[in-house]
DNA sequence: CAAATCAGGACCAAAGTGGTCCCCTTTTGG
DNA sequence: CCAAAAGGGGACCACTTTGGTCCTGATTTG
């Protein structure tokens, strides 16, 4: 099904959570876990595990103490949903030819696709590494940016 | 990692082999499950298990009885990755929201990203559509079909 | 009718995922 | 200086999925 797992969903859905706080509250605050858990409906020992994550992957900033929390690292424009996924979920590698790493295929004297499988793979991350958590955060917003500029993939200053 | 499962990556193996079977004997001719497992290096049960599954997503025909086997349905060039994919793993679909079914996420009201999701599994789908077995059976034949037919390329320097 | 061959599914071990909890460190404030 | 509020890092386990094998039945040929 290629699908992603639930703990990168649910992250992207926490993360939009955060941009519309933070647009709420102009001068971006803190938000504890428990405050996360709540605006997100998600269970607190869950969104701990993937908050912490996203503090190890560079998409969010701690700290620690009373009156501690997270905020994103970034400007919401500036992260990609393939950083994302990859805090989460690790590299994307559609197949193990597909990898960085110098784990060759066995039986790579038959398989002429290691080269093709990493076309693939660098397609679909050149995907989702168009796609920011800006556009993720707002019904449409995706789609609006590909209507909008169909040729770059970044746009300077957003909206 | 976002990785398609062990079964697809090889059944694409397995139809790239018999890409060059068709190639080296021009009148194709039917290939039975052990020789297929012969050809692909790979252990004959689990062969069996993917040819099957590929006859039932319609990429493969088989015909039972001595002298049976088994053959593409189609020319390569007429064969996607995604059609390969969807066979074996099933329809793609990244997440719940992505999904084609009836299937919405419980807190659809907290979640404007389920056009967007649609919108990113399109795309996917799309590149996945884009490549044909033909390609993928030569060493460098996606990179360079898709340096011959230029029909959204991005920056060259994109890396 | 026997041999070859595919069809369908049962079955089980191994791995991966999802979710919770525990204990530690850091920070603030009385 | 200590207690409370917060994050950090894992351990842990139940559950599901996946990978792989095997068995039984249905077809076809000679």
């Amino acid at each position: 099904m290629l699908r992603l797992n639930r703990q990168t969903d649910y992250g992207i859905m926490i993360l939009t959570c955060l941009v519309r706080e933070d647009d709420k509250a102009m001068p971006p605050r803190l938000l504890s876990a428990p405050e996360i858990a709540t605006a997100s409906g998600l269970a607190l020992p869950n969104v701990s595990k993937i908050l912490k994550a996203l503090v190890r992957g560079g998409i969010l900033q701690s700290r620690r103490g009373v009156q501690g929390g997270y905020q994103l690292s970034r400007l919401p424009a500036d992260i990609s949903i393939q950083q994302i996924i990859t805090a989460l979920d690790g590299p994307i590698s559609m197949t193990d030819c597909a990898g960085e790493g110098p784990e060759q295929c066995d039986v790579s004297s038959l398989c002429p696709m290691s080269a093709n499988w990493k076309y693939i793979n660098d397609k679909i991350v050149e995907t989702l590494e168009s796609i920011t958590l800006e556009q993720m955060a707002i019904p449409g917003g995706v789609l609006a940016a590909a209507n909008n500029d169909s040729d770059s993939t970044r746009n300077p200053e957003g909206e």
